[in-house]
DNA sequence: TCAAAAGTGTTGAGTTTACACCCATGC
DNA sequence: GCATGGGTGTAAACTCAACACTTTTGA
């Protein structure tokens, strides 16, 4: 090519994971320059053969050992030229979900460089990676109400109190648990399980399944998950 | 940077233009290369002081002499290692409309190496330029259900039935006029003017505009455009 | 006076919201 | 038997969808 260009790119990873009523963000630490020991998301420069998906999950196997439950791109950053010290960087940022499995795999290694933080108890941050983090955040709490993405930060079977208290954690709202019930139930997506929760306390809740293959179907045929929220 | 990495990066824009019930995509002849002559989206490789965004609209106004009305990030294309023949390039494509004004601009000087051509007579391209047309196109049919960027494609007054219009024909739905006036009319961020078309036949009708100031400020207060077509 | 496009209301259906009590279990 | 969380129905308010005739102009 006959152009003479010097600008990386690179692309980084907004993981969210979901346990105990707490949303989390997946941070690594800076392991090399000046940077070093900041706290910065997941990601790395682009390799010539490798597809920016490619990237990402390579990235976030070799730094986190993580495997994401879903994964879409985000937004690329390329307007502030000075966005990385060390020159000119594009970043694409890409928006993912864990489900607690993955979750847990991670905080129970207690590897110190790579690690789950509360989303809102994140600390300072390198390069403009926590304006990456706002920005899923947004996408995340959109997302939520006309696509059924809870359910990959939810475990496979999992109870409506989940669910409800995953809706209200994330969008920050309160929600009436009728009405809730009713307008997922009406959707015709969940599946009972012959599970029951043996409880902590309180009456015992019965586990249901998402079926994703169903919803895979009707989405095609034109078929809007949405749940309005206030 | 200690990294070596032989990845280009450029930018691509899908700008719609609309007039006379017909969506209009600008493309150019490329002038160099392999490719020569062949229609592509007007875009090109990113220099290495400007932003993405400086780089879409020098590119917009050097290769079509163009100013768009509206413009955003719309998805970058990077997962095809082999999307330019020339080497790896991932490319950022943006999406850009622009209001009757500059379409004819570039419809009216015959230049031969930038025109607008109806979105469903768009000739072979090169690259995947026809995916990121397609994507864009999704892109402006579901953003004009919930965002007021139709009124980007029209003049700065306009008749209700050329939105009628517009929307039934991107839309490619049917609208209850009485329905929709009343839509529209509803969410109070249309004025009246007292220019009356000096129509063609058939009853006169009134120019509006739209009142974009107020719709960012209620907009900031969690107010949603929405209109919902079937 | 006819053709052409603009303008205008009402009703029924469906959806959304608000709201409170009983149930099943563990301790 | 009591504390804890799970599960359930109904009525009012609102929003959406369907539907057809009158008005104003130019030819």
């Amino acid at each position: 090519m006959p152009i003479k260009q010097n600008i990386k790119i690179a692309v980084d990873a907004i993981v969210f994971g979901y346990s105990d009523n707490t949303l989390y963000v997946l941070l690594v630490r800076q392991k090399y320059g000046e940077l070093k020991k900041t706290w910065v998301l997941p990601g790395g420069f682009v390799k010539d053969e490798e597809s920016l998906t490619d990237a990402v999950n390579r990235e976030l196997h070799e730094e986190a050992g993580i495997k994401v439950n879903y994964l879409e791109q985000l937004y690329t950053f390329g307007d502030d030229i000075k966005r990385d010290h060390r020159g000119r960087v594009v970043s694409v940022a890409y928006f993912g979900l864990v489900n607690p499995k993955e979750l847990k795999l991670i905080a129970d290694t207690d590897a110190e460089d790579a690690q789950w933080f509360p989303v809102d108890a994140i600390p300072k941050l390198g390069y403009d990676h926590k304006d990456m983090i706002n920005l899923a955040k947004e996408r995340l709490k959109s997302k939520l109400t006309y696509q059924p993405i809870g359910f990959d930060l939810l475990e496979h079977e999992f109870l409506f109190s989940d669910l409800e208290n995953l809706y209200t954690t994330i969008l920050e709202t309160g929600i009436d648990r009728r009405n809730f019930r009713k307008k997922i139930l009406s959707f015709d997506l969940l599946e009972e399980t012959d599970r029951i929760s043996s409880s902590g306390s309180g009456r015992p809740a019965r586990y249901f399944k998402f079926n994703k293959k169903k919803y895979q179907k009707l989405s095609k045929e034109g078929f809007y998950f949405e749940i309005k929220l206030v």
